[in-house]
DNA sequence: TATGAATGAGGATTCATTCAT
DNA sequence: TATGAATGAATCCTCATTCAT
C-alpha cells in the first residue's frame, strides 16, 4: 500500500545485509517487483534515501531513550537506561542498527545530511557523557577513562545487533540485565538496578519488521 | 619496492575506510600510483585481493592467540588473554580488523574463499568457547548464557576498533586491564588476573602502518 | 522503430562480416547511433544476442524445410528438396547462414543455449539422414557411406553463404537445379526430379535485407 | 626444441578451434607453458603469426598441388587432380584449413599481408579455372556456369575440414574417389578417372599433427 | 504514478605490446 | 633468450539518473 515504506523497507534490508555500497537502485526495484524509475517517485536520490534511514533510524533512538530517561535523576539508574534501551534497540531493530552504526562513511563528505546525522548522534550520545559525569561528580562511579569506559559500553550494547536472535538462549530482558550489571561494574557502582524494560517505549521503525521480544524461547518461561 | 605488499597495504586502507565495495580497482591503482591493469600483474582480482587479505588477517589473529595461550591452563587466565589480545589487536590493528569484523558479506557466498574464512574464524572462536566452557566445568565462572556473555565480550574488545587512538587517554594496556576486569566480572570470576601484554607475540600484519603502543599519552608516563 | 530488430540486424550483419569475437558491443552501438548501455536495454549479454539469433536462425530453417517437405514421401524429392531449401536459405540469406554454420563454437561449452542449439542442429539434420536411410532402404539409392555422402552434400549447399550472389551468371533456381542434379548422381538415383522452388515457404529472417532471386541477372531472362 | 615451431603448432591448434579473435596471446603463452612476453621473441605480433601461418599454408597448398598436377594434361585428370588434393589437405590438415579458409577477415583490410593471401589464394584458384576452361575448350565437360561449378566443387572438397575423421567409416581415398566422380558428373565428363593419391606429395604442414590416413579404419581393410 | 528507453560515467577485467633486467 | 612488470586502450557490462510518454 504505502510505497513509500515498502521502498524504506526493502532497502534497509538490502543496506544492512549488503551495505549501502553494494545495493544498486535496480535490485532494490526488483525486489519490490517495480522498475527503476518507479523507485525515483519516492525517493530523490540513492544517498537521500540512505540519508532519510538514518536520520529517522537516529531521532527513534533519541526519543526512545528520552522517554525512558524521564524523571530519571539517579546515574545508575540512567546509565542502566541507557545501556538497555541501546541494547534492546539493536537487539530488536538490527537492520536499523547496522545501517546507522556502519553506514555513515557512505554520506558525502561534507554533505548536510552527513552533518546532520552526526549531530544527531552527538546528541545521542550527549546522553551518556552526562550520565557518566554525573555519577563521577557524585562519587557513585569510580571511572579511570571516561571516554573508554563509554565506548566500550556502547560497543557491548551495538554488539547485539551482530548476534541478538530472538529465539536464542535468552530473553532480551536478561541480556539487559546482564549488561546492566557489567556496566555497573565496569563504573564500580555499588547500586542494584533492577530495570524493567517497557518496550512501549522503544521507537517504531515502520520499515522493519516487528519482533516480539516477550516471546520467552519455548520451555524457558522467564521467571 | 615489494608492489605485492604496497598493494595489500593501500587496499587494507581503502577497505577499512570506505568499504569493499565502495572501493574501485581504479582508485586503489590512484592511490598507488599505478595504473589499472598494473594491479593485476599481482593481484587474480579484487575478491581474491579481499579474502587473501582477511585469511592473512585472521590467521594472524588465531596463531598470535595460541602464542599467548601457550602454557596457560588456568580459565580466568585464558579468558582474560582472550580479551586483552583480542583487545590489543583490535586497537592496534584497527584496519584489518574492521575488513575481518566486516567485510564477509564481501566474499561471494557458496565461493570457497568465504567458506575457508569462515572456518577460521570459526577455529578462533573455539579459543573463547573451550575457555569458557572449562571455567564453568571447573565451578571458576558462573554464566547464564554462555553464548551472549562470549559474544557481549568479544563485541567489547572488537569495539577498540572502533574507537581506540593511540593518543587517547588511557594506555593501551589499561584498556586490557579494564576489559579483563569487566570480563571476568561477567563471568562472576573472583580471580584477580594481571595480564602483562607481551606485545612482541601480537600478529605482524606487514600491511598495516605499525602503531608503537607503548608511547604512552604525553604528560602521562606510564607507570 | 523496432529497437530490438535494428540491434539483431546490425549484430547479425557485423557477426557474419567480422565474427562474433571480432565484434564489440561498441562497434555495434556505434553502427546504430547508440550508446553502448543503450544496447543493454534490449539484449541481455553480447552471447545471449548471438544466441538468440543462431536460435532464430535453425528454427526458421527447420520450420521452412518442413513445409517444403510436406506431403513428400519419394525419398529423391525429398532430398532434392533438402538441397534446394538448404542451398537456397544459404544463398539468400548468408549472413545467418554463416553465424550458423560458424559461430557455434562461440556460445559457452556447457551453457543451456550452446546445448539448445546443437539440439536443434541435430533436429534438421534429421531431415537428412531419414531421406538418405529411406532412399537406400526402398533401393532408390546406392550410398557407399551415408555419413560422407550426407555431409558432403550438406557442405556443398552451404558453401553458397560464401559465394552466391544474387547478380552473378546464374539465377538461385539454376543453382539448385544443378546441386540437385549433382546429389542425385551422388546418390546413383536414377530419378529426375525437377523441383520448383517455392520461394514463399523459405524462412522470413527479419533481421537479414531481404534479396529478391527472382530478378535475373541482366540480359539473362529466366527461361 | 624449437620454439617458433612450437608456438606455430599451438597457435595452429587455437585458432583453428577458437578462431584468431577469440585466442589470445596469453592464452597461447599458457599453452606453451610460457610467458605473453617470450612468445614476442619468436613473433612479431599476433597478426603477423596469424598470416605466418596462412602463407605458409597457401604455398604448402599450390606447391603440393602442383608437383601432383606435373605431367598431366587431359583437363578430367587435371580436374580429378585438384579435387583429391584439396580434398585430401582439407581432411588431413584440418586446422590449416580451416584457418586458411576463415581467418582471411582477421587480417588487417590493406595489410600487404592480407593482399599477399589474397593474391596467393588467386594463384591457386587460377588451377582451378584453368582446368575447367580447358575441358570445356576441349569439349570434355560441360557447364553452365563456370564459376559455380568451380565454388561448389570446391565448397564440397573444403567442407572435408569440418567433418573427415580418419577412423570415420570411409577411407580418404574413398571420400576422394567418390569426390572425383561427383566432381566428373557435374561437369558432365564421360571420363573415368581414378586417381592414386600420392600422399607423399602433399604439403607437410609442420605445424599440424600427422594423421596417418592410410590406417584402414579396424576391420574394414580397403579392398 | 508508473514505465520503457536512453545515457554518460564508471565498474572489473583483459588486451596486445613494450622494455629493463 | 627469457621474464616480470608495466601500460594504454579496449573489453563486456552496470551504475544512478533523467525524461518523454
Amino acid at each position: 500500500m504505502d510505497t513509500a515504506l515498502r521502498i524504506r523497507s526493502a532497502a534497509m534490508r538490502l543496506f544492512a545485509d549488503q551495505g549501502y555500497a553494494a545495493t544498486s537502485i535496480r535490485s532494490l526495484a526488483a525486489a519490490l517487483h517495480m522498475t527503476n524509475a518507479g523507485i525515483y517517485h519516492h525517493v530523490t536520490s540513492k544517498e537521500a534515501l540512505l540519508a532519510d534511514l538514518m536520520r529517522a533510524g537516529q531521532l527513534g533512538l533519541t526519543d526512545a531513550t528520552d522517554r525512558m530517561l524521564t524523571g530519571r535523576r539517579d546515574p545508575a539508574e540512567r546509565l542502566a537506561t541507557l545501556i538497555s534501551s541501546l541494547t534492546a534497540v539493536h537487539a530488536l531493530y538490527p537492520m536499523t542498527s547496522r545501517v546507522m552504526d556502519g553506514e555513515l562513511r557512505s554520506l558525502t563528505h561534507g554533505s548536510s545530511a552527513r552533518d546532520e546525522i552526526i549531530a544527531l548522534r552527538d546528541l545521542y550520545e550527549q546522553r551518556w557523557k552526562s550520565a557518566l559525569a554525573d555519577g563521577v561528580e557524585q562519587g557513585a562511579f569510580r571511572i579511570a577513562d571516561r571516554k573508554l569506559t563509554r565506548l566500550a559500553l556502547m560497543s557491548m550494547c551495538t554488539g547485539t545487533s551482530e548476534w541478538y536472535r530472538p529465539d536464542g538462549e535468552s530473553t532480551l530482558e536478561q541480556v539487559c540485565a546482564e549488561f546492566v550489571t557489567i556496566g555497573l561494574a565496569a563504573v564500580r557502582s555499588s547500586a542494584q538496578v533492577t530495570m524493567r524494560l517497557d518496550l512501549t517505549l522503544l521507537p517504531d521503525y515502520p520499515w522493519e519488521p516487528h519482533v516480539d521480544p516477550r516471546v520467552a524461547p519455548a520451555g524457558r518461561p522467564a521467571p
